[in-house]
DNA sequence: GCCACCCGACCGACCGCGCGGTATGCCTAT
DNA sequence: ATAGGCATACCGCGCGGTCGGTCGGGTGGC
């Protein structure tokens, strides 16, 4: 019933509905100024409402922030579940979803640099979740990593929790300098990356 | 006689001085809670002196932001330089350098946090001087890299960019995770570190 | 040796502004 | 008639920054 269809002046367009707008609007000025530097009259102004709107859906400026968490957080859960669930040799499944990582991070740069920089004005509660989930994630890709230790196709000097942490360091910071349309696409720096780690990880 | 003596002209150094004082608390702080959730009342407060103090010594908010990272960015230049000017094989080179780095990163984890946290809160230019100074950073640990690359010790089917970049990136993560106290220490961390690194660099 | 003077260090009360958030009501579709 | 979707006007607060004033010790003239 409501689900396509969007209320202003007929269905002529898709237009993309006045939350999904507001969340646009909130992730592309947050990454680019940053979250206290980015009043709620600037997000309204640039999602084409005013504030009566926002908070009509939206309960505070906090939880604007804490919808851009929950939407990367949900898409990382997907992905991730789809390579653990996957098949085949242990070195080559964390090779891929090493890659995907940095690809999924390229596509989504600004929540990327949202979600490190901004964590800390969460409330308690909404930044102990999004850790949970996080930890989840990490400790995922850890059991990968050290499956492969077992079978012996990785080193096992090294911790995997360490080796596990370095990676995510790197492609959280992805954020920082990658920069959309320059001659390194998503997918060749996502290879780069899981290059290294794989030749890290690789047994004397 | 001069035991007794304080202040910023005298040759006793046994009060740390109002200016170290302020921006000691203000890196605490600013680690802690983010610079924009930090007051400069609560600043002034915790250095034990009052706004009249902290605008005599530093201009703005932002200068003393600005200050924390000149701390920082010429601790590094530094001991960089010393890396650079060494001797030895390169890849025992660029292994001290890795592994000073995470060193130096964990002794500075406010600096550290407040980097890469709080760059977009300054001010264009000084935000430009910033950048320049990593970037000459960057240079110099890319052009040590390169130099493993045309001796032959390094692979050189990944750009050394990509792999000081990633490096980088996992270094400016610790921030984020690192506890000091733990079970790991600066130092071995700073092996793994750098064992992952040339062990990622290593030619088939 | 003493006083008049001065200057830097620092205090604390104050200001204007822009922020996040709210109360209320109109408009349209059902 | 009713209810949700959204606009408009407004509020109180806490922020960064300012400014006149105080205090103490160094300095030069006599």
């Amino acid at each position: 019933m409501n689900t396509g269809d969007d209320g202003p002046a007929g269905a002529g367009e898709r237009s993309p509905g006045v939350p999904e707008r507001l969340l646009a609007a909130a992730t592309r000025l947050f990454a680019e100024r940053g979250y206290e530097r980015t009043s709620v009259q600037e997000v309204v102004d640039a999602a084409g409402v005013t504030k009566g709107a926002m908070y009509h859906y939206y309960a505070s400026k906090d939880d604007l922030l804490y919808a851009i968490y929950q939407r990367l957080l949900t898409l990382q859960a997907r992905r991730l579940a789809d390579f653990a669930a996957a098949e085949g040799p242990i070195a080559d499944r964390v090779r891929a979803a090493a890659a995907d990582l940095v690809h999924t991070t390229v596509d989504n740069l600004d929540d990327a640099v949202i979600f490190f920089r901004s964590m800390h004005t969460l409330s308690a509660d909404r930044q102990a979740a999004v850790r949970k989930e996080r930890r989840r994630y990490h400790e995922c890709f850890r059991g990968m990593i050290e499956e492969g230790q077992r079978a012996g196709v990785f080193r096992a000097d090294v911790p995997a929790d360490v080796a596990a942490t370095q990676y995510f360091g790197a492609v959280h910071h992805i954020g920082r300098w990658y920069h959309p349309g320059g001659e390194l696409s998503g997918p060749a720096l996502g290879a780069y990356f899981a290059d290294l780690l794989l030749a890290g990880l690789r047994p004397d």
